[in-house]
DNA sequence: TGAGAGCCCGTGTTATCCCGTGTTATCCCT
DNA sequence: AGGGATAACACGGGATAACACGGGCTCTCA
């Protein structure tokens, strides 16, 4: 399967949809041309404020962690509140909209004008600026990187 | 597989196209003199200020390193926006030529006017003074690196 | 039976594909 | 060495398809 990619616009229409950006309706497709979507996973992000999107499979296996966890546990019960509490299975219609669980997108601080991010196995929804920052961020903290090896010798 | 050398001026045209310099359509050709070029994918340089392209199994071979990191962490989040937010596939015409994304040219602060550089294994685009300025700067480390080892000694 | 959600189709716009044409560089022949 | 033929390249623009979007209809459930 190939993976989300890229960075798009997009906001509600008068019914409260949503377009999926059609790079990752591709990948929902799972390469056919043709045929309906699968359906896919929302839950905040465990840290970040946004929305997280996958397919069930990668739901699935992202929950996996869990299970190496002593039972009776704090951190077992954090995991547990973060991946099951707010989660939503969200089927997309015909034409590939969806609707926003609303109790996940005030979380993400979304109103009616977002940002959808590919982040490899899953994507993301922001409020624009914020990504924008989250972005800033990361840029400078892999900038540092780049100019370790060098300042180091 | 041969490797992109050389620096090229270009401009878009009035449709927003840009031809991919002769002679790295070449490389992207595979050695074969005829055929459809490969699909490309084009994402911001991780540090400095330019547009990074390079060919689908290159793009893969450098997200490979995601896959040792650990799966919910912050460090692994920064290199996947970094790698995949604003990746984007491009598939040149039959001409050869592509369109910018339009994200990713604005981080490279791209208009019209740019400069491609050959690099190895990928290429990459700049804004003509903002590559001039880059080349001086790796001209003058590289010159205190050639100075190094005599003056260690 | 009313309200909400989902299904489905029509439409405008934008991007993509595909050709024709002018120009420049290269090669070959005289 | 000069000039002409040929091919490669750069460029512009028209046709086509994909996409985003809006809205009406139907089905379901309360």
């Amino acid at each position: 399967m190939s993976h989300f990619m890229g960075t798009f616009q997009a906001k509600l229409d008068s019914k409260g949809r949503v377009f999926i950006p059609a790079a990752f309706r591709a990948v929902l497709r799972g390469g056919a041309d043709e045929g309906d979507l699968q359906t896919i996973v929302m839950l905040p992000h465990f840290y970040d404020d946004c929305v997280q999107a996958m397919t069930q499979e990668q739901y699935d296996a992202t929950c996996a962690v869990v299970e190496e966890m002593p039972k009776i546990n704090r951190d077992r019960d954090d995991m547990i509140y973060a991946l099951y509490s707010h989660a939503t299975k969200v089927a997309p219609d015909r034409d590939g909209r969806i609707v926003l669980p609303e109790s996940v997108a005030m979380l993400a601080g979304i109103t009616d004008q977002f940002t959808f991010v590919g982040a490899r196995e899953r994507f993301e929804i922001w409020e624009p600026e914020a990504f924008a920052a989250r972005y800033r961020l990361a840029r400078a903290r892999n900038n540092a990187l780049g100019q370790a090896p060098r300042s180091a010798a």
